[in-house]
DNA sequence: ATTATTATAATCAAAAATAATCATTTTTTT
DNA sequence: AAAAAAATGATTATTTTTGATTATAATAAT
C-alpha cells in the first residue's frame, strides 16, 4: 500500500483542492514543501484515479464530481483515504464487461467505481440516489443505463430502504453486485443498519457474483448487523 | 499584475461574461494581463466547447445554455424566473396540512416548494431525485419522511420513469399531487416527454387532489405530450 | 463602391511547464 | 544491520503556451 508520507501529502493536496476547486503546481509546492517533480507526481497519479482533470500549471475537481461542501463531516469522510478507495474502487470495476448489468450499492468506496466504468455500455442498478446522481452528472453522452430501487429515503445517507426497495429489486437480475460495508471479518461482512442490510440481502439474492468493498478501516471489525458469511462472497 | 493560469483565467473570464453577458477582447486584457492573442485563443476555445458565440471585437453569452464543466447550465436555468417559481410554489405550499400524504413531480418550480413545506410533519412520495436529494439536505431536523418511486433514471432530467416507477406509485395513496407542466391550455395539461407523462398519470391515478404548477411561460402553450383534461385539474 | 480602420488569423520565436532520466536519500524488508 | 525497494530532487529534453509580428478579413467612413 501507499506509504503514509506520501498518503498524507495527497490528502492535504485534495483539502487545498477542495477550498478552491483548483491548485496549482507552485502553490502546492509552497504549501507542502516538496519540490515540483514531487507535486508533478502526485497530480498525475490523482488524475490517473480519476480524482482530478491535470491542466498545465496545475490540476482542478474532477468534472462531475459531487461537489464536497467543506461543512458537511460526510465530505470529509469522503477524502479520507480517498485515494486507497479508489484504488480498490478500480480494481472491482475492472472484472466489468462491457454489455453487464451490475448492481452497486450505496457507499462512498462503490461512489468510486464510477469514473472507472463510465466508458463501457452498462446497466447500473444501484439503491443509492447519490450514485444514481453521480452517474447522471459524469457526461452527456456515456452509455450508463441507471435503474433505481424505490422505497424510503434512509435520512442522511441517499439510501433506499423498506420492502418497497427489496420488492422492487426482485424484477432484476444481474451479473455483479458490488458491496459496501461497514465490517469484514472472519464473522462475516456486517453493516450498521438493519435497514439497509435487507436491502443488501436483496441485491445478493439477485446477484451472480458478489464483490465486496473494504479499505483498511473496516477489515476485521463486525458492525452492528451480520449480512452474510465469507464463504457467500466470490 | 500578474498574469494567471490558464484554467483559472477561463474561469475568470466566464465570470466577467456572466456579468454583462458580454466582453470584449481589450477589455478582457487589462483585468487578466494577458496578451490579446491569448484572449482570442481563450475565446475560440471557449466558442468551440459551445460555452459562448463569437462576435467582432468580443464574446457574448451564448443563448440556451452552455456546455463547460465549470458553469452549471442546469442552475442557470433554474434561476430563470426563479421570484416567479418561488410565488407559485408558496401558494401551492399552503394546501398542504400537518400529517398530509403529499406526491410532487419532479420539476423546477415543484422543487421551489420544499422549503415552505419544511416545518411540516409530512410523507412525501416523489419521482425526481433531485427532490428526493434536496428534502434530504434540506436540515437534519425535518420531519419529512421520503419515498422514491423506483425505475429507470431518464437522463439529465433527475426524474424516474418506466413500468417499474408506474407500478411502484400504485402502492402509494396520497391527498395531494403537485404537478410540473410543459404547457396548459384550453386542450388541457401537456409535456415534452412521453415517458414522464406515463409515470405522471400513476400519480394522477392514486391522489385525491391535482394541483398543476406553471409559470407564465407555459400558460396558452401545447407541449408534445397530451397528459389529461383541465376538468381533471382542482 | 472604395478606402481607412480595426479585429482577427496565422506564423514563429521566447518563455513556461512538463515528462523523462538519473543520482541521492529515505523507507522497508530480510 | 545490510540489501532491496521506493520516493524524492536535480538535470535535461520535450512539449505547451504565450506574445510579437505580419498578413488577412471584417466593419466603418467617405
Amino acid at each position: 500500500m501507499v506509504p503514509m508520507k506520501k498518503q498524507k501529502r495527497i490528502e492535504q493536496i485534495l483539502e487545498l483542492l477542495n477550498k478552491n476547486g483548483e491548485l496549482t503546481v507552485e502553490e502546492a509546492c509552497k504549501k507542502l514543501s516538496v519540490s515540483p517533480a514531487t507535486i508533478r507526481r502526485d497530480f498525475s497519479l490523482l488524475s490517473e484515479k480519476k480524482a482530478v482533470t491535470k491542466s498545465w500549471g496545475g490540476i482542478i475537481l474532477l468534472s462531475g464530481y459531487p461537489v464536497l461542501d467543506s461543512m458537511t463531516p460526510l465530505s470529509q469522510r469522503k477524502t479520507e483515504f480517498l485515494l486507497e478507495k479508489k484504488v480498490i474502487a478500480e480494481k472491482a470495476a475492472s472484472f466489468v464487461k462491457n454489455g453487464d448489468v451490475i448492481m452497486i450499492d450505496g457507499g462512498t468506496t462503490t461512489l468510486e467505481m464510477i469514473p472507472f466504468l463510465a466508458h463501457l455500455r452498462l446497466k447500473i442498478i444501484t439503491n443509492s440516489i447519490l450514485i444514481a446522481q453521480h452517474i447522471d452528472n459524469l457526461s452527456k453522452k456515456h452509455d450508463l443505463e441507471v435503474f433505481l430501487t424505490g422505497g424510503m429515503l434512509y435520512p442522511s445517507s441517499g439510501l433506499l430502504v423498506s420492502t418497497q426497495a427489496s420488492e422492487s429489486l426482485e424484477k432484476y437480475h444481474a451479473k455483479w453486485l458490488f458491496l459496501s460495508t461497514g465490517g469484514v471479518s472472519k464473522k462475516g461482512i456486517s453493516n450498521s443498519n438493519i435497514l439497509v442490510v435487507e436491502t443488501e440481502r436483496s441485491m445478493i439474492k439477485q446477484s451472480e457474483n458478489v464483490v465486496i468493498l473494504a479499505d483498511h478501516t473496516k477489515i476485521g471489525k463486525n458492525d452492528l448487523v451480520k449480512l452474510c458469511d465469507l464463504k457467500d462472497i466470490d
